[in-house]
DNA sequence: TAAACATGAAACCAATTGGTTATATTTTTG
DNA sequence: CAAAAATATAACCAATTGGTTTCATGTTTA
Protein backbone atom coordinates (compact mmCIF):
# COMPACT_ATOMS: atom_id res chain seq x y z
CA UNK A 1 0.00 0.00 0.00
CA UNK A 2 2.45 2.18 1.26
CA UNK A 3 6.04 1.28 -0.34
CA UNK A 4 6.64 -0.37 -3.36
CA UNK A 5 8.13 -3.63 -2.27
CA UNK A 6 12.09 -2.21 -3.27
CA UNK A 7 13.63 -5.16 -4.41
CA UNK A 8 17.15 -3.40 -3.09
CA UNK A 9 16.48 -1.37 0.13
CA UNK A 10 18.29 1.86 1.01
CA UNK A 11 20.43 0.29 3.93
CA UNK A 12 21.83 -2.20 2.07
CA UNK A 13 22.56 0.02 -0.84
CA UNK A 14 24.52 2.04 1.49
CA UNK A 15 25.85 -0.37 2.79
CA UNK A 16 28.70 -0.48 0.48
CA UNK A 17 31.59 2.36 0.85
CA UNK A 18 32.44 2.28 -2.77
CA UNK A 19 28.28 3.26 -3.26
CA UNK A 20 28.51 5.75 -0.56
CA UNK A 21 31.57 7.33 -2.33
CA UNK A 22 29.40 7.41 -5.71
CA UNK A 23 26.68 8.98 -3.62
CA UNK A 24 29.28 11.40 -2.75
CA UNK A 25 30.17 12.31 -6.03
CA UNK A 26 26.99 12.72 -7.68
CA UNK A 27 26.55 14.94 -4.82
CA UNK A 28 28.93 17.55 -6.12
CA UNK A 29 27.55 17.22 -9.72
CA UNK A 30 25.81 14.69 -12.06
CA UNK A 31 28.25 12.61 -14.29
CA UNK A 32 28.27 10.22 -16.74
CA UNK A 33 29.62 6.66 -15.90
CA UNK A 34 32.96 6.74 -17.47
CA UNK A 35 33.71 9.61 -15.27
CA UNK A 36 31.95 7.89 -12.21
CA UNK A 37 34.13 5.00 -13.10
CA UNK A 38 37.27 6.76 -13.49
CA UNK A 39 37.13 7.43 -9.43
CA UNK A 40 37.87 3.85 -8.28
CA UNK A 41 40.18 0.98 -8.55
CA UNK A 42 37.72 -1.31 -10.78
CA UNK A 43 36.57 -2.13 -14.07
CA UNK A 44 33.64 0.28 -15.21
CA UNK A 45 31.43 -2.73 -15.56
CA UNK A 46 31.54 -3.18 -11.57
CA UNK A 47 30.93 0.44 -10.91
CA UNK A 48 27.74 -0.08 -13.52
CA UNK A 49 26.58 -2.73 -11.32
CA UNK A 50 26.93 -0.46 -7.98
CA UNK A 51 25.20 2.01 -10.13
CA UNK A 52 22.21 -0.52 -10.70
CA UNK A 53 22.10 -0.92 -7.03
CA UNK A 54 21.52 2.71 -6.32
CA UNK A 55 18.85 2.54 -8.79
CA UNK A 56 16.93 0.12 -7.66
CA UNK A 57 17.31 1.79 -4.07
CA UNK A 58 16.17 5.04 -6.03
CA UNK A 59 18.76 6.83 -4.54
CA UNK A 60 20.10 7.82 -7.99
CA UNK A 61 18.92 7.83 -11.55
CA UNK A 62 20.26 7.95 -15.36
CA UNK A 63 19.14 9.24 -18.27
CA UNK A 64 20.46 8.52 -22.00
CA UNK A 65 22.11 11.57 -23.97
CA UNK A 66 23.65 10.78 -26.97
CA UNK A 67 25.92 7.81 -26.16
CA UNK A 68 26.41 8.93 -22.59
CA UNK A 69 24.00 7.85 -19.56
CA UNK A 70 24.43 10.43 -17.41
CA UNK A 71 23.58 9.89 -13.47
CA UNK A 72 22.52 11.89 -10.47
CA UNK A 73 21.53 11.63 -7.26
CA UNK A 74 18.26 11.46 -5.32
CA UNK A 75 18.85 11.66 -2.01
CA UNK A 76 15.07 11.50 -0.69
CA UNK A 77 14.81 7.97 -0.09
CA UNK A 78 17.36 8.52 2.50
CA UNK A 79 14.62 9.99 4.82
CA UNK A 80 14.30 6.58 5.99
CA UNK A 81 17.81 6.07 7.20
CA UNK A 82 16.86 9.20 9.13
CA UNK A 83 13.91 8.18 10.21
CA UNK A 84 15.10 5.42 11.47
CA UNK A 85 17.89 6.91 13.48
CA UNK A 86 15.63 9.06 14.83
CA UNK A 87 14.24 6.45 16.82
CA UNK A 88 17.88 5.78 18.82
CA UNK A 89 18.40 9.68 19.19
CA UNK A 90 16.29 10.00 22.41
CA UNK A 91 19.31 7.56 23.87
CA UNK A 92 22.06 9.53 23.37
CA UNK A 93 20.43 12.57 23.97
CA UNK A 94 19.80 11.10 27.63
CA UNK A 95 23.12 11.01 27.88
CA UNK A 96 23.50 14.48 26.64
CA UNK A 97 21.02 16.10 29.06
CA UNK A 98 22.91 13.99 31.79
CA UNK A 99 25.69 15.73 30.63
CA UNK A 100 23.88 18.89 30.81
CA UNK A 101 22.74 18.67 34.12
CA UNK A 102 26.17 17.51 35.29
CA UNK A 103 27.34 20.94 33.79
CA UNK A 104 24.64 22.81 35.02
CA UNK A 105 25.92 21.55 38.16
CA UNK A 106 28.66 22.93 38.39
CA UNK A 107 27.76 26.40 37.50
CA UNK B 1 45.58 5.81 15.73
CA UNK B 2 41.48 6.76 16.17
CA UNK B 3 38.99 3.95 15.52
CA UNK B 4 40.01 0.31 16.13
CA UNK B 5 39.85 -0.67 12.39
CA UNK B 6 36.48 -2.66 13.10
CA UNK B 7 35.88 -5.60 11.33
CA UNK B 8 32.51 -4.79 10.66
CA UNK B 9 31.34 -1.35 9.88
CA UNK B 10 28.19 0.04 11.19
CA UNK B 11 26.98 0.60 7.91
CA UNK B 12 26.91 -3.19 7.11
CA UNK B 13 25.75 -3.97 10.66
CA UNK B 14 22.43 -2.09 10.31
CA UNK B 15 21.91 -3.45 6.52
CA UNK B 16 20.19 -6.23 7.77
CA UNK B 17 16.18 -6.31 8.69
CA UNK B 18 17.39 -9.18 11.65
CA UNK B 19 19.95 -7.10 13.22
CA UNK B 20 17.85 -3.90 13.02
CA UNK B 21 14.97 -6.15 14.64
CA UNK B 22 17.65 -6.80 17.70
CA UNK B 23 18.30 -3.26 17.87
CA UNK B 24 14.77 -2.74 18.94
CA UNK B 25 14.59 -5.34 20.75
CA UNK B 26 17.26 -4.22 23.02
CA UNK B 27 16.27 -0.55 22.85
CA UNK B 28 13.26 -1.55 24.89
CA UNK B 29 15.34 -3.43 27.58
CA UNK B 30 18.49 -5.83 27.58
CA UNK B 31 17.74 -9.60 26.86
CA UNK B 32 19.42 -13.08 26.86
CA UNK B 33 19.90 -14.51 23.93
CA UNK B 34 17.17 -17.35 23.99
CA UNK B 35 14.52 -14.38 24.85
CA UNK B 36 16.23 -12.35 21.56
CA UNK B 37 15.83 -15.62 19.29
CA UNK B 38 12.16 -16.39 20.44
CA UNK B 39 11.08 -13.49 18.51
CA UNK B 40 12.75 -14.36 15.56
CA UNK B 41 11.56 -17.32 12.79
CA UNK B 42 15.25 -18.77 12.73
CA UNK B 43 17.74 -20.81 15.23
CA UNK B 44 19.17 -19.45 18.43
CA UNK B 45 22.16 -20.13 16.62
CA UNK B 46 21.51 -17.87 13.59
CA UNK B 47 20.64 -15.31 15.82
CA UNK B 48 23.72 -15.51 17.95
CA UNK B 49 25.33 -14.94 14.23
CA UNK B 50 23.74 -11.83 14.39
CA UNK B 51 24.83 -10.97 17.42
CA UNK B 52 28.12 -11.41 16.74
CA UNK B 53 28.26 -8.66 13.72
CA UNK B 54 26.43 -6.48 15.81
CA UNK B 55 28.78 -6.88 18.75
CA UNK B 56 31.67 -6.36 15.91
CA UNK B 57 30.24 -3.07 15.48
CA UNK B 58 29.83 -2.07 19.09
CA UNK B 59 26.34 -1.47 18.52
CA UNK B 60 25.61 -3.91 21.26
CA UNK B 61 27.65 -5.75 24.18
CA UNK B 62 26.77 -8.76 26.45
CA UNK B 63 27.96 -10.54 29.95
CA UNK B 64 27.57 -13.44 30.90
CA UNK B 65 25.34 -14.11 33.99
CA UNK B 66 25.26 -17.31 35.51
CA UNK B 67 24.02 -19.86 32.52
CA UNK B 68 22.80 -16.23 30.64
CA UNK B 69 24.41 -13.95 28.43
CA UNK B 70 22.68 -10.94 28.46
CA UNK B 71 22.82 -8.21 25.54
CA UNK B 72 22.80 -4.42 25.57
CA UNK B 73 22.35 -1.70 23.36
CA UNK B 74 24.88 0.50 22.81
CA UNK B 75 23.62 3.40 20.12
CA UNK B 76 26.99 5.30 20.48
CA UNK B 77 27.77 4.41 16.79
CA UNK B 78 24.91 4.95 14.96
CA UNK B 79 26.37 8.73 14.91
CA UNK B 80 28.55 8.14 12.55
CA UNK B 81 25.74 7.49 9.93
CA UNK B 82 23.91 10.16 11.63
CA UNK B 83 27.22 12.25 9.84
CA UNK B 84 26.62 10.67 7.36
CA UNK B 85 23.37 11.36 6.80
CA UNK B 86 24.17 15.33 7.51
CA UNK B 87 25.77 16.16 4.50
CA UNK B 88 22.90 14.71 2.21
CA UNK B 89 20.38 17.02 5.14
CA UNK B 90 20.82 19.56 2.78
CA UNK B 91 19.74 18.18 -0.45
CA UNK B 92 16.28 17.06 1.24
CA UNK B 93 15.79 19.94 3.52
CA UNK B 94 13.44 21.76 1.53
CA UNK B 95 11.16 18.87 0.91
CA UNK B 96 11.49 18.72 4.44
CA UNK B 97 9.89 22.02 5.74
CA UNK B 98 7.59 21.53 3.53
CA UNK B 99 6.28 18.10 5.04
CA UNK B 100 6.61 20.61 8.60
CA UNK B 101 4.50 22.98 7.27
CA UNK B 102 1.31 20.23 6.01
CA UNK B 103 1.93 18.64 9.91
CA UNK B 104 1.66 22.06 11.76
CA UNK B 105 -1.24 22.67 9.67
CA UNK B 106 -2.93 19.64 10.84
CA UNK B 107 -2.80 21.39 14.61
C1' DT C 1 23.87 -35.84 41.31
C1' DA C 2 21.10 -36.21 37.14
C1' DA C 3 18.32 -33.63 34.18
C1' DA C 4 17.17 -29.39 32.14
C1' DC C 5 18.65 -24.99 30.57
C1' DA C 6 21.54 -21.55 28.11
C1' DT C 7 25.12 -20.98 25.43
C1' DG C 8 29.30 -22.02 22.45
C1' DA C 9 31.50 -23.94 18.53
C1' DA C 10 32.18 -26.59 14.38
C1' DA C 11 30.98 -28.28 9.91
C1' DC C 12 28.30 -27.64 6.27
C1' DC C 13 25.34 -25.42 2.50
C1' DA C 14 22.80 -22.37 -0.92
C1' DA C 15 22.30 -17.82 -2.36
C1' DT C 16 24.14 -13.34 -2.79
C1' DT C 17 27.80 -10.10 -3.50
C1' DG C 18 31.37 -7.90 -5.73
C1' DG C 19 34.38 -8.53 -8.90
C1' DT C 20 36.36 -10.17 -13.65
C1' DT C 21 36.73 -10.76 -19.00
C1' DA C 22 34.72 -10.96 -23.49
C1' DT C 23 31.51 -9.60 -26.85
C1' DA C 24 27.79 -6.72 -28.86
C1' DT C 25 25.36 -2.34 -29.70
C1' DT C 26 24.76 2.52 -30.25
C1' DT C 27 26.59 7.06 -31.14
C1' DT C 28 29.73 10.25 -32.44
C1' DT C 29 33.56 11.92 -35.32
C1' DG C 30 37.63 12.14 -38.68
C1' DC D 1 31.89 5.06 -43.90
C1' DA D 2 35.34 3.36 -40.62
C1' DA D 3 37.14 3.92 -36.24
C1' DA D 4 36.72 5.44 -31.65
C1' DA D 5 33.92 6.16 -27.62
C1' DA D 6 30.42 4.93 -24.21
C1' DT D 7 27.64 1.75 -22.67
C1' DA D 8 25.15 -2.90 -22.32
C1' DT D 9 25.04 -7.71 -21.55
C1' DA D 10 26.43 -12.30 -20.59
C1' DA D 11 29.18 -15.82 -18.55
C1' DC D 12 31.97 -16.77 -15.09
C1' DC D 13 34.31 -16.88 -10.35
C1' DA D 14 35.81 -16.48 -5.35
C1' DA D 15 34.45 -14.79 -1.05
C1' DT D 16 30.91 -13.54 2.03
C1' DT D 17 26.39 -13.98 4.03
C1' DG D 18 22.76 -15.98 6.34
C1' DG D 19 21.11 -19.91 7.40
C1' DT D 20 21.22 -25.03 9.07
C1' DT D 21 22.34 -29.29 12.15
C1' DT D 22 25.10 -31.55 15.47
C1' DC D 23 27.71 -31.88 19.48
C1' DA D 24 30.16 -29.99 23.64
C1' DT D 25 30.38 -27.17 27.86
C1' DG D 26 29.05 -24.66 31.84
C1' DT D 27 25.07 -23.66 35.24
C1' DT D 28 20.90 -24.28 37.81
C1' DT D 29 17.67 -26.93 40.02
C1' DA D 30 14.63 -30.91 41.39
Amino acid sequence: MTAPAEKHDVFKAIADPTRREVLRLLAESERPISEIADHFDMSRTAVTKHLNILTEAELISGRKEGREKIYQLHPEPLTEVKQWLSYYEKFWENKLSMLKHLVEDEK
